[in-house]
RNA sequence: GCGCCCGUAGCUCAAUUGGAUAGAGCAUCGGCCUUCGAAGCCGAGGGUUGCAGGUUCGAGUCCUGCCGGGCGCGCCA
């Protein structure tokens, strides 16, 4: 019989309860195997899971179930056998088979006591794993065009990719974030164009402003500082504006192409390209700082532009069509996506030479697997869905495995202010930005917020209970919990006492009231809700497990004193509460929401 | 019409990715402050997981068909 390796030993760090009772499973499977008592080629995973509920004792393995159909035996009988063959273990109070064979874990109170030096010795690496290994993984988020301030929606995918970003780097990946700038297209030049006819209505000209142009209020701001910085130099008449013949009743679309068109002739190509950078600056300025002030931070700020001037869009095109997968028709050249699932194919290069925006997409995703990153993941908002199937398609014509690349869609935000439903349309500029948001709630309420519903969920966001600061927020319910804590700890030296850390180790045995358990098994749970939360890409989780650690330290509290006069127990309980400060603070750095000591 | 996502307590959402008796928070009702912060705690009621089939030891989760909602379906980005 084949002996099947274990990845670590027992003797070896103490690591997580579920890794160690995986590996007292692996012994017993093993053992029974090399008996020839059943017939294993290879390790069955062995899944250990938190139990749902106290009579299944701390935690299960359904591992039995699973072993028994591929051995043809009674899973139950198979599930005793293993127990019986269990190495003896001091973290272990017993073992018993359950229900259809699961295999049910009572652990001893020492087990989770031995989690609080590790929480106090590990500090802010606490929750961190080495399961990346240190490999570079690129998370693309945000990305809103540079036409104008971010919104609510772009808010949420601020938050969640930010989030998404802590946890891969809690857990050993080496993460960029990324932020890319559609700096390159038709959107650009529409916003140049909105900038230059709000100037010469600053200037004095009369002239109707094109429906399809920018018309929010901050094309005002930079047209005044165009105005401040060049006064007239950018003029132009009524008259030789309106030249072209197009009219805002017949197409409004070909209308801003027209007015577009005149902007450049009339300006000559530095003026306008002057006019265009200046709107562009302005924009990247505001987003940065708004994102900044989120508590979002990006490594790189790539732009489309460099792709269109190192010739990267041209490569790939030329690329895709080397792979024999670019055809022209109607003048445009397409690229053949329905051969790998895509609805319909897709334009590469328009009739009139321009190429389009998701061939930039292609070279920029080329791009970001020939830089090195063996894991690409992008955060969409979830109208963007229809673009997935064609990018990877693109991929996978290249070449590369689709599957390197993760899409996240994040769906869309309602606004409510209690009952009423705010509306949110981006046409003619009236919608709730992030930064409006961001003052009328705060930060912390903001990315909590945002972060608590499942990404692929749609998020009511109410603004009442994001304000209010009661038992109803939870943001504050945490936040809480944290600064009751520190003002345990400052009651604690105005009484003339310091904590003895070494004292309240050696008597960790003493925590053993029903209340101080529940608070200890829930600590021990914090490193497996970050690995959870970081490979399924959801912060949500941690949300909720914060919001349970918070509700058993509560409890304590009202429960118990810790303060207490006996030396040996009132250190043992501070440990407890200062681990659990310590964990309260790692989940929320995780989220990006404060600590606060006071409130 | 076609494609993707969603449908779980009155409301907003979880559910260890196929595991045991589907759980939280609001809201409702009832208790707990002379005490380390009541921004807190404890308890109660509330469910045919949209509907109907199927797959298996086992389904909220997987497959099929309906019903209802959201979003897409540009040589825009």
């Amino acid at each position: 019989m084949p002996t099947i390796k274990t990845k670590t030993s027992l003797t070896e760090g103490v690591g997580l309860l579920r890794n160690y009772l995986q590996i007292l499973l692996q012994e017993a499977i093993n053992k029974i195997n090399q008996d020839g008592e059943i017939s294993l080629p290879s390790l069955p995973t062995i899944r250990i899971e938190r139990s749902r509920s106290s009579e299944h004792g701390d935690f299960a393995s359904p591992v039995a179930l699973g072993l028994a159909r591929v051995c043809g035996r009674n899973p139950r009988q198979l599930a005793q056998r293993l127990v019986s063959c269990l190495p003896p273990s001091e973290k272990v109070e017993s073992a018993v088979v359950a229900g259809a064979g699961f295999i049910n874990f009572f652990m001893t109170a020492r087990a989770f006591q031995g989690e609080i030096p590790e929480i106090l010795a590990q500090g802010n690496r606490y929750g961190c794993a080495t399961i990346g290994e240190g490999r570079p993984v690129q998370i693309e988020f945000v990305s809103a065009n540079p036409t104008g301030p971010l919104h609510i929606g772009h808010g949420r995918g601020a938050a969640y990719g930010a989030s998404v970003a802590a946890l891969l780097e809690a857990i050993g990946y080496a993460v960029h974030r990324e932020y890319y700038v559609n700096d390159a297209g038709r959107q650009m030049d529409i916003l140049a164009t909105s900038v230059w006819l709000r100037y010469l209505e600053l200037c004095g000209e009369e002239i109707p402003f094109p429906s399809a142009g920018y018309r929010g209020d901050y094309i005002w701001d930079i047209a005044a500082s165009l105005r401040r910085e060049e006064s007239n130099a950018y003029r132009a008449s009524r008259e030789e504006v309106m030249g072209s013949g197009t009219s805002d009743n017949d197409d409004q679309e070909a209308h801003i192409d027209a007015l577009v068109g005149t902007a450049k002739a009339l300006l000559g190509k530095d003026r306008y390209q002057i006019v265009m950078n200046r709107a562009l600056a302005m924009l990247l300025n505001d987003i940065r700082d708004d994102l900044g002030h989120f508590g979002v931070h990006f490594d790189h700020w790539y732009h489309e532009r460099r792709l269109v001037e190192n010739s990267a869009v041209d490569l790939a095109v030329r690329s895709l069509d080397e792979a024999g997968y670019v055809y022209e028709q109607d003048g445009a050249r397409w690229f053949r996506s329905t051969a790998f699932g895509d609805e319909k194919d897709r334009v590469l290069v328009r009739e009139n030479g321009q190429t389009t925006y998701f061939a930039s997409d292609v070279a920029y995703h080329l791009g970001k697997l020939e830089r090195g990153f063996q894991k690409l993941i992008d955060v969409w908002g979830a109208d963007h869905h229809g673009y997935v199937a064609r990018l990877k398609a693109a991929l996978q014509a290249l070449g590369k495995d689709p599957s390197s690349l993760a899409i996240l869609l994040v769906q869309f935000v309602s606004l409510f202010r209690g009952k009423e439903r705010l509306p949110m349309s981006t046409r003619s500029g009236e919608f709730i930005t992030l930064r409006q948001l961001r003052k009328e709630v705060g930060r912390d309420a903001a990315r909590f917020f945002f972060i608590m519903r499942k990404h692929d969920q749609h998020l009511d966001f109410d603004l009442e209970l994001a304000k209010s600061q009661s038992a109803d927020n939870p943001v504050y319910y945490i936040q809480y919990a944290y600064a009751r804590i520190c003002s345990v700890l400052r009651q604690l030296g105005e009484k003339g006492y310091l904590w003895d850390r070494r004292q309240g180790e050696q008597n960790l045995h003493r925590l053993c009231e029903p209340h101080e358990l529940t608070l200890l098994k829930s600590l021990s749970r914090y490193p497996e809700v970050v690995e959870s939360a970081a490979v399924e890409h959801a912060p949500h989780q941690v949300a909720f497990f914060l919001r349970e650690l918070a509700n058993d330290f509560h409890a304590y509290y009202n429960a118990h004193t810790f303060l207490v006069e006996e030396d040996s127990m009132r250190n043992a309980r501070l440990a407890l509460i200062i681990a659990t400060r310590q964990v309260v603070r790692n989940g929320l750095d995780l989220l990006g929401v404060s600590a606060p000591d006071t409130m």
